[in-house]
DNA sequence: TTGTAAGCGTTATCAG
DNA sequence: CTGATAACGCTTACAA
């Protein structure tokens, strides 16, 4: 029955020390509107009894949790884990916790922990990409929780976002390939469906094309998922092609890798029988052989200003302001000019 | 001062619903105790309404928070990363979610963590390793939050654990490399001062050195922090000895890449000049080239089984159950015999 | 099966 | 500067 020695409360403070309760959250929280003495007495009794507040009473009353959500595909790719890491050390710093979600790319898991979240009583969410029911936004705005999207800049969307433009920096990437005379170019992507990035790549690509003259239409994409394995065998059905491509655009360094794995695996050299190039330049990126030609995106400074924009958000309660990053091109040795057919 | 609409409580719904709270809340949580009739009509008010509960109402009336959290040096790391995923999505799974604080291996940082946790109503906590300031069981006995340890296994500890043996799977891989012949074996470890895993793979090492007839007091451990360009220095200071070592065993997988990589830069083979070994065998082992001789470690299983027993800790109030996990042995061409001398 | 009402531990308002 | 006291929204005996 008795659970032997209970946890202590504000008001058991309250009697050690001889004040109320109010006093006692005053001397916790405004130290400065309770009389030295007074606080000093609290503050000690505090210690003795190892009274920690009860965070619960406290979001009912204050209506403020203090705590953030991120709702992210999944914490195994390390842009992931690096963007939250950072995210994270820059929430701490500023006196907020992390509740973190992964839904594995399915949008319904991802409706159902932003609704799990906002009723955990999260005071903003931090959201990946803009593409999703827009009943989720309704929702939000309903609930009054702010949202901000990163991993991607539009200006076109209605929402702020704190990211880079991915349109553009593949379209960069894609000149680059198109400079060493690639003729033959095949993507290989995650999922699209509900994937904005994924979409805004995949045009990037077609922009470079159409800027080079070549019909962009003719850009063909394999789909994939978002496994080294997957990417493998992809990358095997299409050098398997009585004529191959002689450049592979990866929609990231996962996929990228994976893909040279198996050509390793195949015998198939890279650059020399076919150029690969990846996106986000994770560490894996320098690792593999050949290092990757990639995107180059600065994941943990789009936690932490993802971070900072959106505690703002909270805090001051305004509509927060996109923050656009630049990517930068990496040439490595995986991007040569292609084999003389 | 009216905030335009506001969120709708369970008030409302019982209002709407023409019954008490009380129906409403037993609609929510336990409809079998229901008519079937009344819950329809409870049911569809919430959902006109789009109501959902608060957290900390329930949190505080219920005792519970469903909430649990972890606290890891950092989820850059892909052995936390992966483990803490798996982790994430048995706990969703079983209802609950997850609270994240990454402490980057300062235990200051950590005693602050958990206890924000705590106060923050986590109904249980997930620690790495048992090496802490005693301080905090006590903290945690006395709050009666339940904690779990992983990604160890010590019989000999207190509290229960869920991983594997750091010492003799550290052994084993010693034996490995003993076998081949090599005589100068160096060890690159990262900190061991608050740090019981990295220890025991110290005293496994020492282990297999004694057992093989080895001086094990000749093992000469080299610190670095936990990153690749660290562990590269800590590589190349030993290289550039008068008599550098054959085999050089690394604390984990990033260390062992960071040297890998180093003896690219310095066009030192491996592992025809020198053998090296990791640890964890994450993705990164296998990409590397050479790719590493290292210790499996099933993080993924570990993650999963680790919420199991944390949340029947926290469901049925027993002490918890320690797990061990098997490791394995990898052979890879990182390790082969030492070159002649 | 349903309703009533007493908490849960804070914060915040308003007096003093 | 300090103290009462009313919320906050939900769960859960207990009663009907």
């Amino acid at each position: 029955m008795a659970t032997g020695r209970s946890i202590p409360t504000l008001e058991d403070v309250a009697r050690g020390a001889g004040v109320s309760t109010a006093t006692v959250s005053r001397s916790l929280n405004s130290p400065e509107r309770v009389g030295e003495k007074t606080r000093d007495r609290v503050l000690k009794v505090v210690e003795q009894l190892g009274y920690t507040p009860n965070f619960a009473a406290r979001v009912m009353a204050a209506k403020r949790s203090f705590t953030v959500g991120a709702i992210i595909p999944t914490m195994e790719n390390a842009i992931f884990a690096r963007g939250i890491q950072a995210f994270q050390e820059e929430l701490y710093r500023r006196g907020y916790i992390l509740l973190v979600s992964s839904f594995l790319y399915d949008p319904t898991i991802e409706k159902d922990q932003i609704r799990n979240m906002v009723a955990r009583g999260a005071d903003g969410l931090l959201l990946i990409g803009h593409d999703r029911d827009p009943d989720i936004y309704t929702y939000l705005e309903k609930q009054n929780v702010p949202s901000l999207v990163a991993w991607t800049y539009d200006e076109s969307a209605a929402r702020p976002s704190v990211g880079f433009e991915n349109r553009s920096s593949m379209e960069k990437l894609a000149q680059e390939v198109l400079k060493y005379g690639h003729k033959k170019i095949v993507a290989i992507m995650g999922s699209s469906k509900t994937n904005d990035r994924v979409r805004q790549r995949i045009e990037g690509i077609k922009d470079a094309l159409a800027q080079h003259g070549s019909n962009s239409e003719y850009l063909e994409v394999v789909e994939s998922t978002h496994d080294v394995e997957s990417a493998g065998d992809a990358f095997e059905a299409l050098m398997r092609r009585k004529s191959p491509p002689t450049a592979i655009i990866c929609g990231n360094d996962v996929l990228a890798v994976g893909a040279v794995q198996r050509a390793r695996k195949l015998g198939i050299n890279i650059p020399e029988n076919v150029s690969i190039t990846g996106f986000d330049d994770i560490e894996l990126a320098r690792i593999v052989n050949p290092p990757l030609t990639t995107v180059h995106v600065p994941h943990r400074e789009m936690g932490r200003r993802a971070a900072c924009e959106l505690v703002d958000m909270i805090e001051k309660q305004v509509p927060g302001n996109s923050i656009e990053l630049e990517t930068t091109i990496m040439l490595r040795e995986s991007l040569r000019s292609p084999p003389p057919s």
